[in-house]
Formats: C-alpha cells, structure tokens, sequence
DNA sequence: CGCGCTTTTAC
DNA sequence: TAAAAGCGC
C-alpha cells in the first residue's frame, strides 16, 4: 500500500500521537500531512460549546507541539466544508492517500462518508480505521446476528468477545513530513475575547492534550480506581477518573485505558482483593456505557433527537422558559439540583450521578423536553459528548428498552442524602444555604423559620422554594403520561389501520423546537458563527442577563413564536424542522417494541409519514457496496487486523424507499443479520472501482 | 443450608 | 418499580 506522493493524515477527535491507526498508517506509506480541518458550521446545532471549544484549542496545541517534535507540523483549516478542504489540501499537496479514525455520531457518519466517496473520486485512496472503541459497533451482535438492545448483554458480549480489543500501538518514532508550502494553515479562533475570562479558570483544573490525558490516565489508575466503586456514589468526590474529556477528544485511548485497568484487574485478583476488582468492573462498565453510545448512535442514528421507543413522541411537554432558566441558574429550589446546575456553570463538570439527578428532575419534574437539556449539557459540558449525551437523556426519559421508568420521579431531597448526606457538595455550590444545618440542607422548605434566620436565608428571597412540588408533579406527570399513552394508542390504532398515509405528518416525529435562538438563527449564514463576538453584538439586550451562563448558542434563548403549538410535538412540525441538524434527513429512528413477539425484545420502527424526503439507513460497512450488493465479500475468516482496517460505519441518506423495519431481516437495510454477511471483512482499501458501487441504494 | 425479609441499584 | 443481592434466622 504505498503510493506515489504523501499522505493526508486527517486528526479529528483522536487528537493523539500514541495508538492512533491512522498516524500509523501514514507514517508507515512515507510523507504525512497531518490535518485538522476546524468546521463547526457542519454541526449545525451541535457545534462545540465555550468550554469544549477551550479545550479544542490546548488539545491541538498541544499535539501541534509534538508533531512538531516528530519531526512534521499540523496544518490547521478554517472552513464551512471539511471535504472540500481535504479537496483542495489533497490539490496543493499532491496526496494520493487519506487515512482517519472512525467517528460515530451521525454528523461525522455522514460526512466522513462524503469525504471518502469525493476523495476516491479524485483518485486518492482512502482508508479509515478504528481509534475510538474496544470494537466496531458492527462487530458485537447477539447469536442471531442482531445488534443488541440492551446495555447489559451488549457489555456482557464485548467482554467475551472470541478476540480481544486491538492492543495499543506506540507512538510513531519519526515522521517524515509531506511539501507544506503549498499548503498554509489557517489561524484557527477558538475563544472570543469575552469568554477568556471564563476560560481562564478552566486552566487551572484540567490539562488538555494527549500526554496529560495519559498522565491522567496512569494516575488514576494507581490511585482512585482502587476506591473507585465507593466513591463513585458521591456527588462531590474528586476520585472519578475525570478521563471523559480526554477520551472525548481522542486524546487517550481507550483500547489502551482497557488493557491498563485489565492488568491491574488481574494482579488484583492474584491478591484477593474483591473491593479492587469491584472497582475495575465498575469503570470498565463505564467504559463499556461510552462504547454503547457509539453503538446506539450507529444503530439508531437520530437518538441525539428522537425518542428510541416511539411513545415518548405523543408526550406533552411543558414548553416554559421560565422553568427552564431557573433550571439553568441553579434556581429550582431543590439544593441538589441547583448545586449540580451551578457547578456544571462554573465548571463545565458534572459527576455522573448529578448528571442524572438534575436531568431526570428536568424530564420529570420540570417536564421540559429532554432535548432541550440535552442541548444544554451540549453547551457547557467539558466532556459534551453527542453519542453520550444521547444515551443518558434517552436513559432518563424512558426510552431506551432498558431505562428507567419514566413515571417513576426521583426525589431529589432524598437523593440528596444519599450522594451528599454531609451537606459538603450544597454548602460548596450554594453558599447561601452554607449556614443551614445538614438536617435540613436538602429540604430547606421544612426548616422552622428560626433556623432559616439563624442561617440568613430567606426563602423565597435569597433561596428559592421548590418551582414545583413533588406532588404537583407526580399528578402532572400522570396526567401527562395517560394523555401520551393515549395519543400512542391511537396512532397505533391509526397505522394499523393502514391509515397512516392519511395521517401523514402526524405520524412523523417532530420533536419540540429548540427554543428561537438567534444564534440558530444565524444558521443560516455560516459565516457569522466563525467570530463569536460579531455574533453576540447581535444579541438583544434584554436577554443578555449577566447572571446567564456565558454559553454561546444557548444564553439568548427567546420565547418560541407560539408556544401553544410548540408543547405539542404533534403540531409543532413545521416550526422545529429547521432546528435539526442541518443533514434534515428523517429517517424515523424510533424502536417500538413489538408487542407481537413477547419477550423477544424484537425492535421494530414505525412507518414514516409519506411526505418525508426518507433517508436509507445503510449499515454497510467499508466498502460502499449497495446493500442489495451481494458481491460484497462476505469472509469470516479474516484476521483481525484485516477487519480493522477497511472498515467504515455508513449513514448515508438517499432517496431509496425507507424500511420499515430497523431491526429486521428482509429487507437488507437493517442492522440485523443481513449485514453481518455483507460486512466486508477483507477490504482494507476503498478505491475507484468500489466507488462505482457506491450509488445510491434503491431497493 | 434454604427461606423470606430488607436493601440496593439500575444506562 | 422490580430484579438482584445481601442477610438474619
């Protein structure tokens, strides 16, 4: 595999020297260019955060500084389009090979699947690689072939996988760079001058890049892990492995986290220390949940926006700003949560059981829709993560086969005492209530009124009471949910009917608008969002609050136009159809289950409305074969190594006719059995005459 | 050792 | 809530 000229090696969320395929494989072919092509445009509505943005930065740095050191550089790329940048690099550079790691969120499928087929069409060769996972979400499937549906068996499999996860590589010694000087990098601007400030702080907690993050990594290992499975139960401990962010940006390992923990795992066992081993499984569940992210975003590549099992479509949100900012400023009256909110504004950091704290206070007290919280975790998360996000708001709102039940409400004073039964984690983030005694910290609301005195608060006034009661929710949520199962049965009695085309739009998923934001609004001319501070200019005054989280994208949220159409999913189509992603593809990702096989766990999708433009869910993987394409190789028998290598997960949106069924067998466009035997184990390069395979799927 | 009880914890 | 795990008898 070595070509004539030099080789793109294209960085984008494996920010890493150490076991990265992809740097590998350039080094290995001679001259490297090594890219990174910064288009936060593409990313419609999830493009990066203040926070994440901040850590972009001191992560490109940072492997800048050690391209350097191996002996090329790292051009940079301003651009609206990543593929046409990789065009035009592979122009001025004379590159006839492209090489990158996979990605798994449905923006980067897409376009990472434009990128291959344009640069095949020019000639180059490309190949993409696994750098992100334990293994290919095409590669962990039940006996029968099918994609698994719950996190449990997923992880139990990956764990009794009949090989083990690729070892890590090293690092590259030397690196011979490709002809720079046709090519200048770009300055790329990551911060605007008001968010500094903010930033600045950042630095004192957490350092970027991809040595720090291996520092990280070993530190943890030797050390907190042990504890790990104690301490993981605490709002306020510092003994997580805080990894999330490194591991989001590529910038470690995670093959190599996972053989690192397994061996002290094993000398653990040697020693009998049960709480050690406890610990490790512990983290490599968490381990294992990052991996299922990915995997449900593969299989179910709209669950960043749409319900997994559908009947959470028909549910009635309470669409009130209100609540929502007081969600936002840490002001809901329950300690708990207005301690989590508060820390993840000052720091962008979460502990994962907070996480769940205020988001299922969100879904079920609040009754926000989940994706406007989820949007906001997007936003001011360190560790934002879309594959992530997805699962744990899905998780929360009931809609994954294996999640919580959604009409069971947590109680956050109760809560309280169990993550933070000293108080310490409120005292630090609410300083208001420091002076409250810890009996009465998590439920202030019932502190006789000397106390409250004695301890300076004024209910109220300078802390508030509890937005909503527990009770009022309780009974709202049942109301909500009668009129949501309700609505389902219906719509089911509908499509049974085979009236469904009748129904058309209604039996479309539209999920309740963001709320206008004229950052969105903006949208529609990509250049405003390359400078932040033009862009805030143009931010009315009045919903500039001071007091707001200095988050781009999501501080100026206005009022939706009509909110009266909005809280109903149903009727609020049209107005939050260009609120999605900018891909617009609509495919209806929702798994119902198939009541008609019990206990199958058979995943079934409904049937799009008529009128959508449908995309095809293509599961082929690697080489772009169609998937009625039975020529595609279909060995079994390949090694490892082989498999890793030509493999590309594809979402490709085209205008075949839309299957029905996401798990089923007929039809080939499933994620089921009919792409294991298609899976194209052998290939390990996409050229030319593949590409002619590659139209457009029509069944 | 097995039986019902409480406790824990869910992605 | 509900299934599994711990636990006292």
């Amino acid at each position: 595999m070595s070509g004539g000229g030099c080789s793109i090696v294209w960085f984008r969320r494996d920010l890493r020297v150490e076991d990265n395929p992809a740097l590998s494989a350039g080094v290995r072919t001679g001259q490297v260019v090594a890219v990174f092509v910064w288009a936060p445009e593409e990313e419609g509505p999830y493009h990066p955060g203040r926070v994440s943005r901040w850590w972009l930065k001191h992560s490109l740095a940072h492997l800048e500084s050690s391209l350097k050191s191996l002996g090329t550089s790292l051009v940079t790329k301003r651009s609206t389009d990543s593929v046409s940048s990789l065009l035009e690099l592979v122009k001025s550079t004379g590159a006839t090979q492209l090489f990158f790691n996979h990605l798994y969120d449905p923006l980067s499928l897409i376009r990472d699947h434009r990128a291959k087929q344009a640069l095949i069409a020019q000639g180059v060769t490309v190949q993409s690689f696994n750098a992100d996972l334990l293994y290919e979400p095409w590669e962990v499937n039940d006996e029968q072939g099918h994609p698994f549906t719950t996190f449990a068996a997923f992880w139990e499999r990956c764990l009794s996988m009949p090989y083990d996860p690729e070892a890590p590589l090293l690092p590259p010694k030397k690196i011979i760079s490709g002809d720079l000087t046709r090519c200048p990098s770009d300055t790329l601007v990551f911060e605007d001058e008001s968010e500094k400030g903010s930033n600045a702080l950042l630095a004192r907690a957490w350092s970027p890049g991809w040595s720090n993050a291996d520092k990280a990594l070993t530190a943890f290992i030797n050390g907190p892990l042990i504890e790990y499975s104690k301490n993981c139960r605490k709002a306020d401990s510092a003994t997580t492995s805080f990894l999330s962010p490194h591991l989001h940006f590529g910038e470690v390992s995670v093959r190599k986290a996972f053989h690192l923990v397994r061996l002290k795992q094993v000398s653990w066992a040697n020693e009998g220390n049960s709480a050690g081993e406890e610990s490790v499984n512990l983290f490599l569940k968490s381990i294992g949940l990052r991996e299922y992210s990915r995997y449900l975003s593969f299989n179910h590549p709209y669950s960043h926006e749409r319900p997994l099992l559908g009947h959470l479509k028909f549910f009635p949100w309470v669409v009130d700003e209100s609540y929502f900012k007081a969600w936002r400023q840490g002001r809901t009256g329950y300690p708990l949560v207005d301690a989590g909110m508060r820390e993840l504004w000052a720091t962008g950091w979460l502990h994962d059981r907070i996480r769940v704290v205020v988001a299922s206070f969100f879904v079920k007290v609040l009754q926000l829709p989940w994706r406007w919280g989820m949007k906001y975790f997007w936003d001011t998360l360190l560790d934002a993560d879309l594959e992530s996000d997805a699962l744990g708001w899905q998780y929360i709102s009931g809609t994954l086969p294996d999640g919580r039940e959604l009409d069971r409400i947590d109680n956050p004073e109760f809560e309280g005492y169990k993550f933070d039964p000293n108080g310490e984690y409120v005292r630090r983030w609410l300083p208001e209530l420091a002076r409250l005694p810890t009996e009465w910290i998590h439920h202030p609301w019932n502190a006789p009124e000397y106390l409250l005195q004695a301890a300076g608060i004024e209910l109220g006034s300078n802390y508030p009471l509890p937005i909503v009661g527990l009770d009022a929710a309780k009974s709202r949520l049942q109301e909500a949910l009668s009129i949501m199962w309700q609505q389902e049965a219906a719509s089911r009695a509908a499509t049974e009917n085979g009236t469904e085309e009748g129904l058309g739009d209604s039996s479309e998923y539209a999920p309740v608008a963001f709320p206008q934001d004229v950052q969105m609004d903006e949208d529609i001319e990509p250049s405003v969002r390359a400078e932040p501070p033009r862009n805030r200019n143009h931010l009315p005054g009045p919903n500039r609050q001071f007091e707001d989280q200095m988050v781009p994208s999501i501080t100026s949220f206005v009022r939706a136009e009509d909110d009266e159409t909005s809280s109903d999913v149903r009727n609020s189509a049209g107005e939050s159809r260009g609120e999605v992603p900018a891909t617009n593809m609509n495919v209806n990702m929702n798994m119902d289950l198939d009541t008609g096989s019990p206990g199958t766990g058979v995943l079934q999708t409904t049937r799009t409305g008529p009128n959508i433009p449908p995309a095809h869910y293509n599961f082929t993987t690697g080489v772009y074969n169609g998937a009625e394409d039975s020529t595609a190789e279909s060995s079994s028998t390949t090694s490892r190594r082989e498999r890793d290598g030509g493999v590309v997960p594809v979402w490709s949106p085209t205008t075949s006719a839309f299957s029905d069924q996401i798990v089923g067998d007929e039809n080939g466009v499933g994620a089921s059995s009919s792409y294991l035997p298609r899976h194209p184990q052998s290939h390990q390069l996409v050229n030319c005459q593949q590409l002619s395979q590659t139209g457009p799927v029509s069944r």
